[in-house]
DNA sequence: GTCACAAATGACTAAATAGTCAATAATGGA
DNA sequence: TCCATTATTGACTATTTAGTCATTTGTGAC
């Protein structure tokens, strides 16, 4: 007899345990994801912090008692939703097919996150938030740095085959930093200096260049 | 006779003017100065959002009423931040010599641009916050374009020499955004991914093939 | 030293928000 | 259909924070 833990605790391990799902259960999840993609909008529109849990329960057209039934706190439902985001990032960095060298695969990189964010802006602003975050709340820093560790890992375990022999771990992690870095950072300063249409045409020539320099830089 | 005008906007005029200061400017200037220092950290610490005015306040050890005669609300000092931030950036972008051809050029930014942030890290993060809050936060849209597109024309007054006999701004504001992106977004990640010491041997070789494969994107 | 004026103060009010909980609604087994 | 269980609700209280203003403190002219 379990009183009192959260909904999204059990809805996981639900999801685990690969129950059969009941209207019951089909109904807490609904009201979950609701509650996720409003969280979503909200603080990619206001900023995680501006945004209010009201703000939330409104937008996803819910009581606001519901919210707490689901989440602790804001800084929960951040943090499942950094986790969510990062999930579809690494699953799309596997999905590759014919990857012969290094340069390829820099290339994938760069592309994968290039059309992740093309279509999901909201994600781009919520991880570009929690990437501060993570300096700026030591607080929630537990819960934070578990993703985007594991995000930098991914992206050096799809670069590490490509590698020389003698396998640099510093040199890899200095890769997945320059590469992650150069797309967010890209991408925000393309948002405001320049049109769609721009970034479409631009980031080609501009990511072609950059492969070139990083697998020269990692050959030495 | 002038009433409730904002002691900032009067220093200002007082700086313009170069009034001789007597000690009740000075009084002023200093308790300016004071809120300006503790915004800054405050900021850079807990976020914009998260920092009330008494956070900044108590780091000054000042009244809180005192902050209202300085500054309307927390917008307008955190503008006030941004515009002295990006004054300082496009000083030493200008304080330059030798310099000969268009890598060079791109070696003087990114370094520049390296050394500053190097030496003020609240000044990174706020920047940083600042541009994310262009996105978010459309009321406080005007005050922050001002010294953001400065910062770009800057960078972009400062390559156009070295660019080839058809001067094309477009492709100026993409090596604009994507030197500026390089820097921000490498910063950002180098934060979690490295050390300090490493992030000092790691930025010199991938600074290099940056220069490398952006000054060839931009002769074609 | 006295006085007029401006700056600084922090207790105060008003407003916004977090978090609670008794009441209500939905579900599924008997 | 009825009932036990659990999810949802939104009015409510407690807390936090913005912004005000009468009072105190510092400054400089006389």
């Amino acid at each position: 007899m379990e009183m009192d833990v959260l909904l999204n605790d059990s809805l996981i391990s639900a999801m685990e345990a690969k129950n059969p799902v009941n209207r019951a259960d089909k109904r807490v999840a609904k009201t979950n994801k609701k509650l996720m993609t409003a969280a979503l909008q909200v603080f990619s529109e206001y900023g995680v912090d501006a945004a209010t849990i009201e703000d939330i329960t409104q937008r996803a057209d819910l009581g606001k008692g519901t919210f707490y039934r689901h989440f602790k706190d804001k800084a929960e439902i951040m943090a499942c939703l950094v986790e969510e985001a990062i999930n579809k990032l690494t699953h799309n960095l596997r999905n590759k097919n014919n990857i012969i060298n290094l340069e390829e695969m820099l290339e994938h990189v760069i592309n994968v996150h290039y059309k992740f964010f093309q279509e999901n802006a909201d994600e781009f602003i919520l991880l570009f938030q929690g990437r501060l975050f993570l300096k700026l709340d030591r607080q929630i820093t537990e819960q934070m740095e578990g993703p985007f560790s594991r995000y930098l890992e991914e992206i050096e375990n799809l670069l590490l085959p490509y590698m020389s022999e003698k396998r640099d771990i510093l040199r890899i992690r200095r890769l997945a930093c320059a590469v992650a870095g150069f797309v967010f950072g890209f991408f925000s300063f393309a948002m405001i200096g320049m049109e769609s249409e721009e970034i479409e045409t631009s980031i080609k020539p501009l990511r072609q260049s950059f492969v070139k320099s990083l697998s020269s830089f990692l050959v030495q």
